[in-house]
DNA sequence: ATGGCTTATTGATGCGCGTCAAATTCGGCA
DNA sequence: TGCCGAATTTGACGCGCATCAATAAGCCAT
């Protein structure tokens, strides 16, 4: 077993993710083949690229630890983080179409990811039918996602836009065994501003906004979230909860 | 062979647009089984949903013809059009994370589709890899057109969103063998305001500004693109084409 | 053709957020 | 511990787009 820092060779079998990144359910027999998909761990240090736009896809990516954000920028120096990706989650899908990635995937904190060559995984979703039906609910996933993300930048105003990213983020976490009402943002302002389609001033100052109402007390990176039926109720108004 | 008006038993081997929804690499004993995905056709009256939010899903759908809109709506009100779709193309790949449809689908011109029951899709894949590759593609491809509407609603002005938007279907329907410098929108301003993440009004400032520039002639839902350089200029300014 | 509806255009006005700028705090490193 | 660049906060101001409103033009059914 190779125990290179940057590969080392491990088993899904059991691993703690596996109920986030694998289907749940599998005979002993198909988890010993799916440990087979992936080839190697690989560490990502916080600042680095996991893959860029350009680079030929090869492989899917579960994070295991640490925190992503992935962008596309374009010639004319435009920039958009199209997402936040946190330990059980799979990025890399949006390569499969043209067989070279069509964004950025940056850690935003030290990291590590499992390393899925796409060609086995399509191999083993022959035979596999729970696999088979797996990959295609996460790449279904990743679609509604970006739907709710359009709707978001498309109707929502800026205190909508943040409450409902703060919801989104504690709900993620919460899933993850962490704090319901607290957490550390990995992304600086202006990274959540170019993700909810805003400046990074507005952001801070609906911060302030969200604090001088006692909804959140904010200082820096961390948030306690105080009153998280006033911020379902940004994002929904006059909805029961 | 069934001749219902609704429930037409038809063959993807002699479709026109087969190269566009199905794989292309195919033996002709696989063409064979490919026929077997698409169980029926079905017709689309003008305004009417193929498929709606909450709706069991069960198929994905290849339009034959005609023209859709897929669209979000929140419990309070709110409504996003998250694409457009014309003959070739294929919608409903929102429903399988959840086996339930999270979006409409509307037709906006009378239209007819190929339904294919997603059991036999993943059935067919396991046995046919192309056909795999294809369905993954497809998904992908969704997952990408999505990253560029997300920096189109993140980061771009009402002119710049318009111009991406208008290059997009010409181009869309220059690989269908229409013009490539006039079409017909199938879509009201308000449906494509909702979509660029803008009202109706300034849609329609947009065109007639556009119009006043002498980059476009608009008569209605009649669209002459005279100076394409000058929509791609727009869209993504100092850069050579 | 005619009435009634939907859709589109255009103008006037206001507000939300972007822009520019300055001060403050934080975090990494010597 | 102290320095320096990066990140954040906050204020002042302006612009782009939303909002409100009125008119015009198109479309469908009778």
């Amino acid at each position: 077993m190779c125990m290179n820092p940057q590969s080392i060779k491990v088993a899904c079998s059991n691993c703690n993710l596996r109920e986030l990144c694998m289907p749940i359910d599998l005979s002993q027999q198909e988890l010993d083949r799916i440990d087979e998909v992936v080839a190697v761990r690989r560490k990502v240090k916080r600042g680095a690229m996991l893959f860029r736009n350009g680079e030929k896809f090869t492989n899917l990516y579960a994070i295991r630890t640490g925190f992503f954000k992935t962008c596309v920028d374009t010639e004319d120096g435009r920039d958009q983080v199209t997402g936040f990706q946190m330990a059980g989650e799979v990025i890399g899908l949006d390569g499969i179409v043209n067989d070279q990635h069509t964004c950025n995937a940056v850690a935003l904190e030290d990291a590590e990811v499992c390393v899925m060559p796409f060609d086995r995984l399509e191999e083993l979703s022959r035979e596999i039918t729970a696999l088979q039906r797996h990959v295609h609910k996460i790449m279904s996933r990743e679609i509604v996602r970006e739907h709710g993300v359009m709707l978001l930048l498309g109707s929502m105003r800026a205190e909508e836009r943040l409450a409902a990213f703060l919801l989104n983020l504690v709900q993620r976490l919460f899933a993850r065994g962490f704090s319901q009402s607290e957490l550390v943002l990995r992304m600086t302002r202006e990274e959540i501003g170019s993700y909810l389609g805003l400046k990074l001033e507005t952001v801070s100052r609906t911060f302030s906004k969200f604090a001088d109402e006692g909804i959140v007390e904010v200082k820096q990176r961390h948030v306690r979230i105080l009153k998280i039926d006033a911020l379902k109720e940004i994002v929904n108004p006059q909805v029961c909860h």
